[in-house]
DNA sequence: GTCTATAACGTGATAGAC
DNA sequence: GTCTATCACGTTATAGAC
């Protein structure tokens, strides 16, 4: 009963056209004010052709937001389990891969988060986040050097926060910072780089506070 | 042109359980994945009631969004320009004051900074942030600490981004952090309570940094 | 002011020609 | 596979009785 789809070449296809454009539309506007009618328009292609292909815009949505979520989390994965990288390597891998990514994709995380609330099963059916992060090298190497006294005692998850925070945050928040700061894109984007090197300064400093 | 409205003593009239209620749901849902009659069964009121004191959705959308924004800044511009407090006591102030706000309404900074995407004019319009912010006596005196070489000569955009950022990102983020964490929402709510005090200290360390 | 009934409209989805 | 035309439905908004 499930239909079959030759993959072809180029994203020249119908198909990739329209999930292309849904993912655009998707992550710019969310799921409840997307109309079917922008995402065809966008894709260049008739209204029906989105039926015909995904069936209804909600598994359509699915099929993003799937693709989206797991991107997001692989992103994070292959920095986190390296083995051959130290605590401090990761401190300074993590925060520059991820700004380096939100600089082409900055809607990416208010996406995420926005339709994590609305359905938050998504993201445990999805991927496992949990043993993705709590399982991880990277998790281990932090308990670790918290039992040799070499870095303050906090709970890892306060720590996690705070690196996602320092990173991600400010991509959630940018219209403000943008009114704040009166920044154009050009500018804030040189902001977000500076972070790069910045994070793990701070965050290893943190590191240090009793 | 404008109707006029008698303001009444108790939140039992009428406008005022719509207006309690709208807030509910637009908090929590956004806008576009509001509907009308969700607002009228959460007041406990007929639909068209809602027409009948506010005109349209969008006009009562305009009202909340207003009152939510104002109500946000406010918050903190009380602690930003308190002219008897020292820079290190208002960052104390500032994380403590806004987790006790986050925890009762933790659906405030995702509400915000959804519908300021769909609209970040809003913001310049209703709120003077930039002034607010900019002009504040906090950042006057991180300023003068920076030129003073009491702290780390980091602009103050950054500083702000980090202080809030690892206030607000957790409320943000937070299916995610329950996932990760396993976390029931008591046991979020005392990692957050904990960051009341963790936040100034990390914030301190951070400054120290070079 | 509050209700019921219904109009007016927008949007997701499909039928059917090509 | 792709299009035009249209249906079916849900939602916002209003008319009109009480």
């Amino acid at each position: 009963m499930a239909a079959k789809k030759i993959k072809q070449n180029l994203d020249t296809n119908t198909e990739a056209k329209i999930k292309n454009a849904a993912r655009t539309v998707f992550h710019k506007k969310g799921f409840a004010a997307t109309r079917t009618r922008d995402i065809a328009e966008e894709a260049g292609i008739n209204l029906a052709l989105l039926n015909y292909y995904f069936r209804s815009k909600e598994k359509l949505f699915n099929i993003i937001m799937q693709e989206t979520l797991s991107g997001f989390v692989k992103s994070i994965v292959v920095i986190f389990n390296d083995e051959t990288t130290t605590l401090e390597k990761k401190i300074e891998r993590i925060p520059s891969a991820y700004i380096d990514l939100l600089i082409l994709e900055p809607q990416l995380p208010l996406f995420i988060m926005s339709e994590l609330r609305r359905n938050p099963d998504h993201l445990l059916k999805m991927t496992n986040v949990k043993n993705v992060i709590v399982n991880s090298a990277f998790a281990r190497q932090y308990q670790q050097s918290v039992k040799a006294g070499k870095i303050a005692p906090v709970n890892f998850l306060h720590f996690i926060m705070n690196l996602l925070g320092l990173t991600i945050f400010p991509f959630i928040a940018s219209p403000m910072i943008h009114a704040v700061g009166d920044l154009k894109e050009a500018q804030f984007n040189k902001l977000m780089t500076e972070r790069k090197k910045m994070i793990p300064q701070w965050t290893k400093a943190m590191l240090k506070a009793k």
